[in-house]
DNA sequence: CTCCTTGTGTCAACCGATTGATACAAGGTC
DNA sequence: GACCTTGTATCAATCGGTTGACACAAGGAG
């Protein structure tokens, strides 16, 4: 099972980039571990609405930046080895854009943390 | 004195949307305080190689969020008040772009608040 | 008022991203 | 072997961002 993956569409970031970055979140932190399979160029282009030849786009970044290793007919893996130049501050590194953005909305920490709680999914 | 704004050609992101980011940091974190004046709009397109409607478009998209003022002949500067109106809305639309991303790296609520409160800036 | 500055508007042209379709190549399964 | 899956490649067409140039409008300073 893979991940949810979205796009948004108000961001002017081509699409193939804005799925580039969610993928090396999801490697570099180990949510894809090596040796997982990616989902088919055609099923993932279905599900978020995209061309084939804009997912293939991602694949080829991917792969050229080592992280992934496409075959044909095989699908496309994680890299075994593991070149991890963000690996772990991930979370953080998203945590302190979204706190940024907070306090620019003059929001203080304790608001920031309740629209947070309000805004997780159930579960 | 103005704050080195630089471009990334790398990134994808098309320029206009790069400064805005650029501008919005600089903004909500008290660097440009209110009343502060941005470069005229030729000033900043000559400094970083770009046309003049690229910062324009920036600059209308600032003043379009609230976050500045532009006037013929008077310039562009920091918006005296912050944008109280979209404050909570916009405060939830971040919450949930950083929910969203702290899920997909398989965080859970508690683990997104830590690294939330840790990336707040102190004072 | 005059002149300079500065933001705004328009235009044709180019380039990159995307689409939708099609065809092809190579691994996996039977 | 045949067959399905999957990645790769190409194509014309469309769309948005960017450029460079030019004209215009409005505030500021003398």
């Amino acid at each position: 099972m893979t991940p949810a993956l979205r796009l948004d569409a108000d961001d002017p970031t081509p699409p193939y980039e804005q799925l580039r970055r969610q993928f090396v979140d999801l490697i570099g932190s180990g949510v894809l571990p090596p040796g997982e399979r990616l989902p088919p160029l055609r099923q993932l282009a279905g599900d978020l609405g995209l061309a084939v030849g804009t997912v293939a786009r991602t694949y080829r970044e991917l792969e050229a930046a080592g992280l992934v290793r496409s075959r044909r007919g095989g699908g496309t893996r994680v890299t075994r080895d593991v070149p991890p130049p963000e690996a772990g501050p991930a979370l953080d590194r998203h945590a302190t854009a979204y706190a940024r953005q907070a306090r620019l909305l003059g929001a203080d920490l304790e608001a920031a943390v309740t629209a947070l709680r309000r805004s997780w999914p159930a579960g």
